[in-house]
DNA sequence: ATGAAAGCGCTAACAT
DNA sequence: ATGTTAGCGCTTTCAT
């Protein structure tokens, strides 16, 4: 910048004006400035702007990994939504670990950013309670979090609910759930989503079947596909096959989709087939898998809001937000 | 900083040797300074040090969009890889097209970085050749690219003659080429694969049938599913079904997938399939959906070495590679 | 309409 | 082992 000044024969200050559109410059200072910055290349160094503006424009979205396809579409929407309202977005991986976690959002990282969408996936709740909030952070997800921070989360135990209701309305009555947690405490997507496929079945009238219940070390498709492989070919064994599956996610549910196909059960003739989190692919896996639809949208939405109001210097008390949640009926469990 | 050290009575400069773990500090001056930090809550601005620094151990992965499975993929492989050489990822989504593009790749927000990996698809050859080069970049896709740049590309005549290949050798005789283009330039991805569909067919001393070629406005699976449908029925009219489909990515093998499921077409009885990217969840789409393997790994290693050396000061001549390819046979094809 | 000075938080280089 | 000086590139404040 000074280069600029000096050959264009006038002060950095007066480049910087013109640089950033300011007025009270000339009209011909603004061309030569112009003609020099373009002779010489020259281009704001962001960084150095950003020490002095004391905040950097740009918000990070931690999620736990790149690869899973709900957080692409996650990512992608807050990108749209921040670029919208001058802002940018930039996506860290954490790792799905607590490790990898807590140094995404140690304040040392997170202060290039001016505000953190934080997924908190693998964080305990001690974990999350120490995180100093000098910087505004929002938290999504499924953990229980302490009360002083803003946090958006899906209808678990409604979605559920209504997940298994549509497939007990339809005349299911051997309802298993991939992914399902025995009875503890709720304090996780598998737990909650366990707990409305339990209130589900007791407004029929039913008793949850709990040794429909599939648990599973992780919620990858591939591990889906292992373990329900395994699980179906011992309920054969036993003639006691479900007649109807509620994944935990859509991820989970492809992999049902897989073990039952191997083993020859048709969807929705022999087992009808439902996941959670309305993945874009999922419409496109034959028949066409039904889905909870967790209503991202609003999600961003209201974490984009609570966030850029923090930043704004909101001192209102933290929200703790649910979205709505309603199905996505496709040939699956038709 | 100067807080720590004026609490803890010594120069700015030892807080800086102590937090920074330098040697030279005593073991008493050092605890001081730490419990000061402690009780003051001091976290370094990384701002500041990378203004200082000139560098800012960030890497910047830009991808046409965050919602695609494939990028997803490779986001997760690279923040692994440079994780593991203490750079740090940040990934941004120029939006697919022109525009989006050319300002994710603004001197001015790259600034930021001190090197980035490009996915260029959207940018035309003219668009490239006009970036500046005082800042690494390494390009990844499968359009042509100016000879100054480095250059990490999949093996698409390849990877697509040896799927095509794959499906003559096993007696299908109408392979059809989902998201494939008639004889042009050979510009990007779809031109390229459908390159290697033909050069297949010689190789078996076929004439490729161009009229099975399936061009698509993008390769979306939602529009592959509409456009395969439409080809599908009037196929069907003229009693010219094909008996194979290679699609041109993945995300159109899921489409052409769903299409043929609707049709009453089966996989692979009455039409076999494979697409090309091999990501993660097409194994778990029944019956198991073959692919070429465009090596990833591969790819990333060599575009994270390329990117590191520049960085390093490396002024060698640009490279421009083309990764492995090979077929992951699934029962789509059997 | 333009400019000079000061300083954002940090560290390399050079004392002591 | 510790401190002083200078400056990274920019903008805010206060002249002129």
């Amino acid at each position: 910048m000074s280069d600029v000044a000096r050959v264009a024969g006038v002060s950095v200050m007066t480049v910087s004006n013109v640089v950033n559109g300011r007025p009270r410059v000339s009209a011909e200072t603004r061309l030569r400035v112009l003609e020099v910055v373009a002779d010489l290349g020259y281009e704001v160094n962001l960084t150095a702007k950003r020490l002095r503006a004391g905040r950097t424009g740009t918000v990070a979205l931690v999620v736990p990994r790149f690869d899973h396809p709900y957080f692409g579409e996650l990512a992608g929407r807050f990108a749209t939504l921040l670029g919208e309202k001058g802002l940018h977005l930039a996506v860290e991986q954490s790792g799905a670990s607590r490790e990898g976690e807590l140094s995404a959002v140690s304040h040392a990282r997170l202060h290039m950013y001016d505000g953190v969408i934080l997924s908190v996936v693998g964080l305990h709740y001690d974990d999350v309670d120490r995180l100093r909030t000098d910087l505004p952070i929002v938290l999504l997800g499924e953990q229980v979090v302490p009360e002083r921070f803003d946090h958006v989360m899906m209808a678990n135990v409604e979605g559920a609910r209504l997940a298994t209701a549509h497939l007990l309305e339809r005349g299911s009555r051997r309802v298993a759930m991939a992914g399902g947690t025995p009875s503890g405490p709720s304090t996780g997507a598998s737990e909650l989503r366990s707990e409305g496929w339990r209130a589900a079945h007791r407004d029929a009238g039913l008793e949850p079947p709990e040794d429909l219940l599939v648990p599973m070390p992780d919620l990858e498709a591939a591990t889906a596909h292992r373990v329900v492989a395994e699980a179906l070919a011992r309920a054969r064994e036993r003639g006691a096959l479900p007649d109807a599956v509620f994944a935990v996610t859509d991820q989970v549910s492809l992999g049902v989709r897989a073990a039952l196909h191997d083993a020859g059960l048709r969807v929705p003739q022999d087992v009808r087939l439902i996941g959670f989190d309305d993945l874009g692919l999922v419409q496109h896996v034959p028949p066409g898998l039904s889905s909870v639809d967790p209503h991202n949208g609003w999600i961003v939405e209201r974490a984009t809001d609570l966030l850029l109001s923090r930043i704004a210097g909101s001192t209102e008390p933290p929200q703790h937000l649910v979205a709505p949640a309603s199905i996505a009926a496709r040939a699956s469990t038709a």
